[in-house]
Parts: structure tokens; C-alpha cells; sequence
DNA sequence: AACCGCTTTCGTG
DNA sequence: TTACGCACGAAAGCGGTT
């Protein structure tokens, strides 16, 4: 009898880059980059025949392209992309219940379904090739006690791969793929970690909880205490909390003029406003975020006393926001702004604090977000 | 002591 | 030689209030 946990991680590889080789096969085996070769642009994903020349997500495209003339650069259709991420969850989901992380990346508890679809590794392998041969692209597995092991399973053999870590191997597992590529131990962990002399898996199991919490931090302390024995340090299993929304954008150059600067929060804040009622959302808190041209970065949020109705609170908190910390002037990289606190519902938490107005002008964001669904211009430029 | 608000830092894809 | 996006969640540290 089986009677262990069982979860697959599922992980499609380099999305982006095999959707478009699939559209267009002349692009097949050729280093191809999605990202515009641009000041102020960077790489998405790229093929393995890219990475090859060092190129990797998150890389300036103006270094990509010095690193690979040749490469193929695409600007990136994210519709094309989400229809093929559908047609593959649609596939996994004849399988059990599918916890999509991302548009390529998931994991489903497959425990007791041998009998039903046959052993872990074959239906593992079942379920690659359909979605090679139904969906055109490669996806890589990982299969383990744990959705947490089973996560860095499917990027062990990467791309095309399959791992399984047998149930009782877990920590052999995480000492032989190294600090480094334990999930949620970043950058900046890694280096202090590397600095107090703990550079394997193995010196930090040999220290106690209450030692490494000491030193790290009570929450990462007990994160890494798990995660070096193999133990799922409660990676996936978080109840979904209140939320945010928000978006940024950075410039092609910096912005110096508060018109414009105002000009962007007033098409943001009627974004934001958009998105909240398509959720059924309400916030407690607006955030504005600045980035100067030399890359310092602040954020500042206020809770209004008298709540989050509409998008005129939105945009006018933002612009008190922005002129609490910028002067005219200043050259600006980056702004952004979001909603936090959220809580679902269309009333406030108390009511009595809006005025009629505030009412009546929430109503009208609604008629004009669903005229604007029903594909009305009301706006210009956005 | 418990809670809330604000800001920064870290990490993920 | 440089080049540095966007959206989201978690947590720590601090100060203030109940």
C-alpha cells in the first residue's frame, strides 16, 4: 500500500520562448528572446539555445543582445501565452485539482492515485509527452512528499525533466542540490548566510532552532531549520490573505513635470478603481511608489480616516502622496501605485464617513467601467 | 500587551 | 564599461494608540 504523500510540481520550460517556437518553427533550435532591445527594457524568458550565450530572465536586453547579436528578440504576446497556459492546466486538471502558482508553474496532490492512473513516475511521464503532443511545448516535473521538494524536483532536470524524490530522501535531496537552490533562500539570504561561515545545508542543520533563529530571525530561522532537513517549511499552504493590487511603470526617460506625473496617477488610479470592482474589492490603504534617476527608491501610504470609495479619493491621495516627497524638478524613474488592505465587498468598513458625493461618484466609476467592458471609448489614450 | 500604520527589504515568476 | 521591469506576498522594525 501507498500511503505517503504524493505531489507533483509542474513547470513548463521557458514559456514564453517555446510558445512562440511552436508558432513559428522556423525558430525552433534559434536563440530566441522575449524582451525589446531597449534602454530600460529586460528579458522575460529566453530558449536554452539563449541561455547558452549567458543570457537569462531579468537581464538588461541591451546586455542580452551584446551577449547574443544573433538572438531572435520578441516583444511578447501574453493573449497567445495564456491561451497556451489554459489548454495545459486544462489538460493537468483531468488529473486532480490544480493549484496554479503562475501562467507556467503549479502543483497538484496526487497521493492515492496509482490505482486509478498508474504509478507516480509513468503518469508523470503520460502527462509530458500529451502536453508535448497536444500543446506543443516541453514541461518539467518534480515529484515528492511535499509540494515544497517537489518544487525544486522539476527544476533539477531542467528542461524536459523528471525527478522523484523518494519519500525519506528529502534531505539527501537538499544537500546534494545546495544552498542555493533552496526555495525562498534568495541573493541576499545566501550572503549572510555564506558570511557567518554556513555554507552548506549541513552546517546549518548542525545548528539549533533557537540558535538560528537568533541569528537570522525567528521566521527565517525556523524557515531554514525546515527546509535544510527537508522539511516543507509551509511554503504553499498559506491561506490566502487580504491582497493587494497595484501597478508601476518605469519611463523611457525621466520625468521631471508634475503634469505629467499627475497625468499618470489620474489614468492609474482610474485602473486601480477598475480592477477593485472587478474583484469585488475595497482597500483601506493607498501606496505611491517613486523611483529617482539615480535608482533610490521610497514608498509612502496613508490609510484615509474617511476611506476608499472612488477613483477621485484614489487620485487625489496620490497626489498628496507624490508632492509629500517630490519636488518639481526632480528627475523620476519610476512611479507606482496600488491599493493595500483590501477586503471584499462594495460598502465601507464605515459607512457613515462618506459623504453623498462620495457615493454618487463611485457609481459613476461603475458606469463607466462597464461601458468601457462593453467596448465604449469614454476616455481618451487609455 | 496588543494592535495598527508606515516604510523598507526580501523573495518569487 | 554600462545596461536594471512588473506584480505580488511576507516580514521586520519602529512609533503611536488603546
Amino acid at each position: 500500500m501507498n500511503s505517503h504523500p504524493v505531489f507533483f510540481h509542474f513547470d513548463l520550460d521557458a514559456f514564453f520562448a517555446s510558445v512562440e517556437q511552436h508558432e513559428d518553427l522556423s525558430l525552433v533550435g534559434k536563440p530566441v528572446i522575449i524582451g525589446k532591445v531597449g534602454p530600460r527594457m529586460v528579458v522575460s524568458t529566453c530558449s536554452y539555445e539563449a541561455r547558452k550565450y549567458g543570457v537569462h530572465s531579468a537581464m538588461p536586453t541591451l546586455q542580452a543582445y551584446k551577449l547574443c547579436p544573433n538572438g531572435i528578440f520578441l516583444e511578447g504576446n501574453y493573449r497567445l501565452y495564456s491561451s497556451y497556459s489554459r489548454r495545459v492546466m486544462g489538460i493537468l486538471s483531468e488529473y486532480g485539482d490544480v493549484n496554479q502558482v503562475s501562467i507556467d508553474e503549479g502543483w497538484m496532490d496526487m497521493s492515492g492515485t496509482t490505482l486509478l492512473f498508474g504509478k507516480p513516475k509513468e503518469l508523470a511521464l503520460k502527462i509530458k509527452e500529451r502536453i508535448k503532443n497536444e500543446v506543443g511545448v516541453t514541461m518539467s516535473i518534480g515529484i515528492a512528499s511535499s509540494p515544497f521538494i517537489a518544487k525544486m524536483a522539476s527544476d533539477y532536470n531542467k528542461p524536459d525533466g523528471l525527478c522523484m524524490v523518494s519519500p525519506g530522501k528529502e534531505q539527501m535531496f537538499i544537500d546534494a542540490i545546495g544552498l542555493k537552490k533552496i526555495w525562498g533562500l534568495g541573493d541576499s539570504g545566501y550572503k549572510t548566510l555564506i558570511s557567518k561561515g554556513l555554507n552548506t545545508p549541513h552546517a546549518i542543520r548542525d545548528l539549533p532552532l533557537e540558535k538560528l533563529q537568533s541569528t537570522v530571525g525567528s521566521s527565517y530561522g525556523s524557515f531554514l531549520y525546515n527546509a535544510v532537513r527537508g522539511i516543507d517549511p509551509g511554503t504553499y499552504q498559506k491561506e490566502a490573505k487580504s491582497h493587494s493590487i497595484s501597478t508601476e511603470t518605469t519611463f523611457l526617460e525621466d520625468i521631471t513635470s508634475s503634469d505629467t506625473l499627475k497625468q499618470v496617477l489620474l489614468s492609474m488610479s482610474w485602473e486601480l478603481m477598475y480592477r477593485s470592482l472587478d474583484e469585488g474589492i475595497m482597500a483601506k490603504t493607498i501606496g505611491l511608489k517613486l523611483r529617482w534617476g539615480d535608482f533610490r527608491t521610497i514608498t509612502v501610504q496613508t490609510t484615509p480616516q474617511d476611506g476608499i470609495m472612488n477613483s477621485n479619493q484614489i487620485y487625489e491621495n496620490a497626489v498628496k502622496l507624490l508632492m509629500s516627497r517630490w519636488s518639481e524638478g526632480q528627475g523620476i524613474r519610476l512611479i507606482g501605485l496600488g491599493l493595500y488592505q483590501t477586503y471584499s465587498g462594495d460598502t465601507p468598513l464605515q459607512d457613515s464617513l462618506f459623504s453623498e458625493d462620495d457615493h454618487k461618484k463611485r457609481e459613476m466609476d461603475k458606469v463607466v467601467h462597464s461601458l468601457e467592458k462593453k467596448g465604449l471609448k469614454i476616455r481618451k489614450g487609455v
